[in-house]
DNA sequence: TTTAGTGACTAATGCGCATTAGGTTCACGG
DNA sequence: CCGTGAACCTAATGCGCATTAGTCACTAAA
């Protein structure tokens, strides 16, 4: 600013004024010293920004995930991606880091806090019980939940969700007037908030109908696991008829599960993936998926934050019921 | 700091001198300050570090992709796992960003070093006359390449690179001893540093042997265009016996592609991934995959970085050649 | 007894920006 | 002709830290 100062033949003071938008320069300074800075290929350091009080223009998002759970899961590529997509317009940064778990998780925060290393941060994978609502709260840092529901312990934090019991609902639905009476939801890991509310939907709407061959299994979202899980319910008395996956990794090794076994997809047992994604078309049948725009839903928590750093005060969003995209791994229950 | 030097009793410099082990003051002393430093929860504000010539305590990870193009890809999410590890322990914190084009990535580099916002950078998806070394080299941004194969002509940036002609000339010689004579490479984006040398390494070994119906066809890595690839070389006359693909996503497409067209795997047809992930082991047969550590690959990446800013010079690291895990996809060639 | 030296500390400065408090000039009204 | 305000600009200050240049007391050497 100094070498732009002396080059527009004007104090430092003018140059802050005229590059800010501030009152106090005239119009044919405020072009000159614009058209300076320009030449010079300035911009502000972000550190003295930060340091004058501008905050640190950098928005914080922790994944709490052992390094090797780390596997095909596209879902966070494309939410970072929306999420970048908005960010990027406003030049906010973002500071990205894995850690192994919540404890961690908690901890960076503390830090980042500290040090005014980010301005607000973005939550994933809320849980039941979750130690983050309560720390971010009292941090006082301005934070969207992203696929929490909406909380009103934490009204200073705003909610970006998914209506998975509305999702969950016509799932079991569209099963239900295929004739399917046995269904067994492979789940996530449980203690996720979403996890559980598609668990507690399920028994819900089973309870509704008189179904009393209906559970849920939790797993840790693998290729592995969800084989098993397949494998030992397949292989009962009375085996289910339907199997929804809470993502489309276990969908996938499930089904082949499920074909090694000799059940054929989907005259035997239909299957449907809670997360839609290429590798639902790479096997035969494709698997029907509930759909939805992990890239608008980045973008939504995105903007959220930003409106929060705004001043703005926080909310809960619902971005839209994800879309059963019926493919060919559904169909009529056997015997039905 | 101001509140430490209060309740201690002492000066702010005498703080500073404390906690950053400087000498000039009484080893008393310096543990009374560094405990009401940890009563009071103290971490130094970044942005005030930054501004005193300590460095932005950061480092740049761009990612040059479509969003649409951020499919099932295990191999960013590992790499990133890989950095952080190595970055957290020295308290860097990574900056992430999306963008669509290298032009753009450049963009950000500029930016970047404009806004004094990081300290360093990690680049990947080196490409055959790639601009980014070059501005590099010019912003004077230390740097390390992943994936490029060392470059004489930047001595300033280091390289973290796969043997990836190695791995090729493996590749062929197992399948040429299997009796392949028909060889086809479905690469990855042309341009792409890596691309181009498996191109090569693959026409060398096949002039080496005389083979003249082997070849090389890029593509953009998706399943789709895998798929399609894999249907026009296989509808052609005297298709290939074994297909070598640039990633995990084309390789189970192209699999079940073959098997759709009546080919069986491997009696008729041999696959190879040059990716290794559990999407290998989600079709039948399993995929033969060339495996290699993309978590330690991040791991040297990150080191090399950090030597790079703790003064140390460019070098060249060369990781360990991504070993073939035979599967069931390759067997003897048919007729062989 | 003086002097130099040393250990332990404080005061003062600067990093690059935003901002607040002052200045100077000019036009206009009384 | 003075006072007054507006428009435009400069000087000075502070953000939180690292660092350099002192300051002071006390000790060992001369």
């Amino acid at each position: 600013m100094k070498d732009i100062a002396r080059h527009a033949g004007v104090s430092q003071s003018a140059v802050s004024f005229a590059l800010n938008g501030r009152p106090g320069v005239s119009e044919e300074t405020r072009d000159r010293v614009r058209q300076v800075a320009e030449e010079l290929g300035w911009r502000p350091s972000t550190a003295a920004r930060a340091l004058s009080g501008e905050g640190a223009a950098t928005v914080g998002f922790v994944l709490a995930r052992p390094a090797d759970t780390l596997g095909v899961d596209s879902f966070f590529l494309q939410l970072v991606s929306g999420i970048q997509e908005v960010l990027a317009e406003r030049h906010l940064g973002l500071l990205f880091q894995v850690v192994e778990d919540v404890a961690d998780e908690c901890a960076v925060y503390r830090r980042w806090w500290a040090e005014h290393r980010v301005d607000g941060v973005l939550v994933v994978d809320p849980r039941t019980d979750d130690p983050r609502p309560d720390l971010l709260d009292e941090l006082g840092l301005p934070a969207v939940v992203i696929g929490g529901a909406p909380d009103d312990r934490h009204p200073g934090l705003s909610t970006v969700w998914a209506d998975d019991a509305g999702a969950m609902a016509s799932v079991v639905d569209g099963l239900y007037a295929l004739g399917h009476r046995r269904i067994v939801h492979i789940a996530g890991l449980p203690g996720l908030a979403h996890t559980e509310r598609r668990i507690r939907t399920l028994r819900a709407e089973a309870g509704r109908r008189g179904l009393s061959e209906v559970k849920s299994v939790t797993t840790d979202y693998s290729d592995a696991e969800g084989a098993a899980v397949t494998r030992r319910v397949l292989e009962g008395v009375a085996p289910p008829t339907a199997l929804i996956y809470d993502n489309d990794v276990m969908a996938v090794a499930g089904a082949a599960a499920a074909t090694e076994l000799g059940f054929a997809v989907p005259a035997d047992v239909s299957v449907v993936s809670w997360e839609d994604s290429a590798l639902c078309r790479m096997v035969k049948p494709w698997l029907s998926a509930l759909s939805r725009d992990s890239v608008e839903f980045g973008r939504t928590a995105a903007r959220e934050l930003t409106a929060l750093l705004d001043g703005g005060s926080a909310r809960a969003v619902r971005v839209p019921v994800p879309r059963l995209v019926e493919r060919g791994s559904t169909g009529v229950a056997r015997g039905a």
